[in-house]
DNA sequence: TCAAAAGTGTTACCCTTACACCCATGG
DNA sequence: CCATGGGTGTAAGGGTAACACTTTTGA
């Protein structure tokens, strides 16, 4: 970086008011944390970590020292240029490692700057350790706590500690004590097969990648699930996104884990189907350089990833559904005639059927209700319009038994 | 080291100005590092890491990113939010990661600021590498120079390589590193629900849990999946542990996912069930007090986690391919007699079937063979005994279609 | 000779499939 | 009046489901 040391320059004109600050993570016999109550807004009443502000022209370190004094009284005392990790305590008769942890930028903080993260890691009764701070500026109380029960905390204070225990922590102790039971962990998604008819074409919506892995393929829409989030939940947002259609028939299809199946890292994919009308379509036909569009099923191009399996898989799946359940009709508008719905699982099956056999199995079953309207559509006779009655059920006697 | 802050300049009028700004150590196959030629004063001429500037608003990753751009033209694109430290270079058809190393505090500058060196290590070729970068802004030159042989360089940035190199980049070599697990994932287990028949019952193998959550109750038998294990492995891998079976039918049920359906941590489960036929089993029925044990399936316990719901879930699987594929010969010793195959139908399906209609139905099915033995077994007639000719096909004709 | 399970065919009926002609409309 | 798709019924055939008696064995 540039880092103008020729002091004879003029000065840059104000820009913004950034300010750095430093937080300090005092680690009690790697078991338990000081915290400071804040006196102050923001945040005043929380419990944080104690930190301060870096001066303009003071170092990261002296910093910390200068927070240990101010907040803690505390005789902090250091000589960085021989002991660069030490910090000597004069009343506690005792020194403690410092380390960086590390520096977070300050997302939302209109002011910017950024703060870095120390661990002053120190072993020493905690009954005496107590005794020795008192409360200093801007501070209400001191109090010691546990690391597993840790209080609700001002600022991002609780995933800073959460991070130096989990991640961070481990390197800077002796390697050993490397927590085993945090295993690494594949990363989760939910790609979404979103199929729709028209032009009496099964279509499915694929997107193009805009990078490396794949990059400029075309690929099933799909996203990485919320820590919290349900998996229908993150298929469903990811098809919201996608397409702005909610409420729409969504259905577990299977699940993906190959190793290798993504080239960045493990990712285990949840692939889900849906099925929506065309009608309630926003994303219509578009251009060949658009980043989503529309496929026939049988003029696909070659998928990102193992896309090609996933969507033979969803294939297959409706294929078979469609002959035992009224998934078709999610495909359709809500009113329609017959002919349309014939249409529908024609495409579907890839085959034609026949129009007095389709009538009549449809009209046993109860599921659609006649309408009082018709349908005008080219030179002929008008078609009847009909609903669905209920949205479960089947249009199909069971399947056979042994 | 100390850093003296007490400078000999005067204090600058306004209150900050403070800078701060990121250096980057292209870090390209663990054994060299690219470098720029500095085009401006300060420096100019002299070689030196990639940075500059982070912007008010910015963060410190962001800033990465746009040296690398602006720098050296290359098509840096990352997407923290899914992956924290990784960064994938478009043109070069690569991603790298990206690990913050040490904020350094600027002790020279009068404005203050700090700089926070970050390592993009990537592995390719050195002579593709050279070929895709171009010098960018302020830049007069781009080389690629072995770690042990680094040539004069501007600010500090000797010694930034240096503490990479010997103090902090190894942690960062770990595995196990820090960015790589800030994103939260969650866990990922298989649940295996191991059916079997026998004495006429439909039986599943259930555990009892050892610890908490859920301490005493019984479980589905699963476990988490390996980083590099692709999921129906890891299903094997459970189903020997517990039954020390091999080759048997594994299929993949569902996948749950609820948030809150484990409570020590988010875990989305990939549900599998298998059928084995009793006379492979090891583990025979056992006390109560055992580890494992069968129950059938109309006695079933409350059951840990959802898993009652999942072993609901696969019941009716069972049930509803039992009907339309072959999957209860899976449940059957090498020999069976015609009896013993229509228990396991009716045990599964709960229902009593019609014995000479599932005789003809099995025998016009060409997938079992009669046998020269026959089975001799209480007090009447003797069976004959029959065994697969193939393990694909349907015993049963194809489901009827609309 | 008796109990217990193995083994064997036929029929009625329902569901599936194949098939052809008239109707309503706009141009 | 004609082209176009909408709308309707029947009959043959195949698959499903219901049903009862003889055979083989050991006690």
């Amino acid at each position: 970086m540039e880092k103008k040391n020729n002091l004879s320059t003029p000065l840059q004109p104000y820009e913004s008011q950034i300010m750095n600050s430093v937080d300090i993570i005092i680690d009690i016999n790697n078991k338990d944390i000081m915290l400071v109550k804040r006196k102050k807004d923001p945040y005043a009443g929380l419990w944080a970590l104690p930190g301060g502000k870096q001066e303009a022209f003071e170092s990261l370190q002296n910093a910390v020292i200068s927070v240990i004094r101010q907040r803690l009284n505390l005789d902090a005392y250091c000589d960085f240029s021989v002991f660069p990790n030490k910090i000597i305590f004069n009343d506690l008769g005792k020194e403690a490692e410092l380390h960086q942890i590390r520096t977070y930028d300050s997302g939302t903080d209109p002011r910017g700057g950024n703060t870095t993260v120390f661990a002053v890691q120190l072993l020493i009764d905690k009954a005496k350790f107590l005794k020795a701070v008192k409360p200093g500026l801007n501070v209400d109380e001191i109090r010691i706590v546990n690391k597993s029960e840790l209080p609700r905390m001002a600022f991002d204070h609780a995933r800073f500690v959460e991070d130096y225990y989990k991640y961070l922590k481990p390197y800077r102790d002796n390697p050993k004590t490397f927590d085993a039971e945090k295993f690494e962990k594949p990363g989760v998604s939910v790609d979404i097969i979103i199929f729709t008819v028209r032009n009496n074409e099964l279509k499915v919506l694929l997107i193009k990648r805009k990078s490396w892995p794949f990059k400029g393929m075309w690929a099933i829409p799909g996203g990485f699930v919320g820590i919290k989030e349900p998996l229908e939940e993150a298929a469903k947002r990811e098809l919201e996104e996608e397409t702005g259609v909610k409420n729409v028939y969504l259905e577990q299809l299977y699940t993906f884990g190959e190793p290798d199946r993504d080239p960045r890292t493990r990712v285990i994919t949840v692939a889900y189907y849906a099925l929506i009308s065309s009608d309630h379509l926003k994303l219509q036909a578009t251009t060949d350089a658009a980043e989503a569009n529309w496929f026939s099923i049988d003029k696909l191009p070659k998928l990102a990833f193992d896309h090609n399996k996933i969507l033979a898989s969803a294939l297959e799946r409706i294929r078979n559904k469609v002959e035992y359940s009224n998934i078709a009709f999610q495909l359709l508008p809500e009113k329609f005639t017959l002919t349309e719905l014939q249409k529908v699982y024609e495409v579907i099956l890839g085959k034609k059927l026949d129009k007095r056999n389709f009538r009549k199995r449809v009209k046993e079953a109860i599921t659609i209700v006649p309408l009082k309207e018709t349908k005008m559509e080219g030179v002929h006779r008008p078609a009847q319009l009909f609903s669905f009655k209920e949205k479960g059920g089947t249009i199909l006697k069971p399947a056979k038994k042994i």
